[in-house]
DNA sequence: GGAGGTGCTGGAACGGCGTTCCAGAGGATC
DNA sequence: GATCCTCTGGAACGCCGTTCCAGCACCTCC
C-alpha cells in the first residue's frame, strides 16, 4: 500500500463510471438528446469506445445513470419543516427545474418505468399524500395522479426543447406556437384559439405548479370511495 | 379516359401513402417500437427502401401519420349528449384504450409537442372543460392538466409494454412489480412498500380513470385566483 | 407508331450508430 | 523476471435512416 502512487497521473486521471456519466451529461446539456454518442463521448474523454464499455453495460444503462445524477441533486433538500402541499409543491419544482435545465433528462423519464430514481420521487410524493390525511385505499391513486401529471409535463417540456432551436427562447417560442394557434380554423379549434393569447403570456413553471395545485385541491376535495 | 384500365392490376395494387401508414401501424403492433424499419416496411411491401420515400418524407413523419391513423379513430365518437364530465371521462379512456392497444402511441405522443392528433384532444377536452363553468383565465390551467395527466399515463403505460416481455400478461407484470416494491429498504420506502398490495391488485385502467376525476374534482372545487 | 416526358419503383450505396472483439500496455504479485 | 489481471483503445460487424439513380410503365403529343 506503500508504493502506492500518490497521485497517478499516468498519462490523466483514468477512466472510471463517475467520469463518465459526467462527461455524458455534459454532453447531453451541450449537443442535446440526439448527440450522446459512444464515439463522441470517447473523443470527449481522448479514449476509445471499447474502453467505455468496460466501466458502463450499454447506453440504456448510461442514460439510466446521467438521469440517476441529475435528479439526485435534484431532490436533494428534503423540506421536512413545510406542510404536505408545500413539500409536494418544492419537489415537484425541483424537479421541474431540474429537466428545465436538463431537457433530455424529461425524455429518459417519461420513457422509463418506475426506475430508482422516480421510485424515490414516488415515496416522496407518497409520504405527502398520506401526511394530508388522504384514506389508505386511495393514497397509491392520489400519488400516482401527481406523478403522472409531472411525468407528462416532462415529456412535453422535453419535447418543446427538442422543438425550437437553441438560439430562440422561450417567449419567442411561445409567440410562434400562440400564432399558429390562433390561425386554426375557427369552427373546429374554437376554444384552442380563445385560450392561444394566455399561452403566449403564459409562465411553464407557474403553469405547473397551478396544475399541482389544483391535483392537490382534487385530493382534498375528493369524496373517496 | 376511355382507355383507363378498370382494373389497374398492374401487379398488385400500388403503393400509396396509406398503404404504407397501415403496413407501418401493422409493424409496429406485431413487433414493437424498434421494430419500425424502412427495410422491414419494404420488404412487408414487397418494394424496396427507397420507394417508401416516394410517398413519405421520412421516419419522423411516418410514426406521426401512423400515431394520428390510431388517435383519429380513437378520437371517432363524440358524446354530445353527456356531461362535461362524462365526456372528458369518455375521451380520455378512448385514449387509453388506444394506448393500451397500440404502445407505441403512448411514446409518440409523449415525446412529440402538441401535433395534430394532442391539440384535437386539447380542443376537445377545452370544450367540456368551459362547460364545466371554469372562469375563463383559468381554462387552459384545467385543460393542460388534464392532458398533461393523460400524456404521463400514456408514457409510463407505454414505458411498462416495452419492459414486460408480449408473453407474460398484465397481472404476472404487475405482481412482479409488487413482489420488488416489498423488498424494498423499509426505512427508505415505506409508503411504497405499504401500498405494493394495492399495485398488485390494481387495475389500471380504472386507476387511470381515478386520476382523471382526482382531477374533475380538483377543477371544480378549485378556489381561482 | 414513335418520341419524349412523367410518375413511380426498387436495389445499391453512404455515413453513422451501438456494440463486440482483441492485441497489448501497465501495474501488482509471486 | 515471469505471470497474471485490469483496463485500454482502435478496428470491425451488422443494422439503421437516408440518398442516389438506372429503369420501368404509362400518358401525351407529334
Amino acid at each position: 500500500m506503500a508504493t502506492k502512487a500518490r497521485r497517478p497521473e499516468r498519462r490523466q486521471e483514468p477512466l472510471s463510471r463517475e467520469r463518465i456519466v459526467g462527461a455524458a451529461v455534459e454532453l447531453l446539456d451541450s449537443v442535446g438528446e440526439g448527440g450522446l454518442t459512444f464515439r463522441a463521448l470517447a473523443e470527449r474523454l481522448a479514449t476509445g469506445p471499447g474502453a467505455i464499455y468496460w466501466h458502463v453495460a450499454g447506453k440504456t444503462e448510461l442514460l439510466a445513470a446521467a438521469t440517476d445524477a441529475v435528479v439526485a441533486t435534484a431532490l436533494a433538500g428534503d423540506h421536512t419543516d413545510a406542510t404536505p402541499n408545500e413539500a409536494i409543491r418544492a419537489l415537484a419544482l425541483g424537479l421541474f427545474d431540474a429537466i428545465d435545465d436538463h431537457p433530455w433528462v424529461g425524455t429518459q423519464l417519461a420513457r422509463t418505468p418506475a426506475q430508482p430514481p422516480m421510485l424515490q420521487v414516488f415515496e416522496r410524493i407518497g409520504r405527502q399524500v398520506r401526511a394530508l390525511g388522504v384514506p389508505e385505499a386511495a393514497q397509491f391513486t392520489a400519488a400516482s395522479a401527481l406523478l403522472n401529471y409531472i411525468l407528462g409535463v416532462a415529456g412535453q417540456n422535453a419535447a418543446n426543447a427538442r422543438t425550437h432551436r437553441p438560439g430562440t427562447n422561450r417567449s419567442e417560442f411561445l409567440d410562434t406556437v400562440a400564432s399558429e394557434w390562433e390561425e386554426l380554423d375557427p369552427a373546429q379549434y374554437a376554444f384552442t384559439r380563445a385560450v392561444a393569447g394566455q399561452l403566449r403570456e403564459h409562465d411553464d413553471r407557474a403553469e405547473f405548479a397551478a396544475g399541482i395545485d389544483l391535483i392537490l385541491t382534487g385530493i382534498t376535495a375528493h369524496e373517496w370511495p
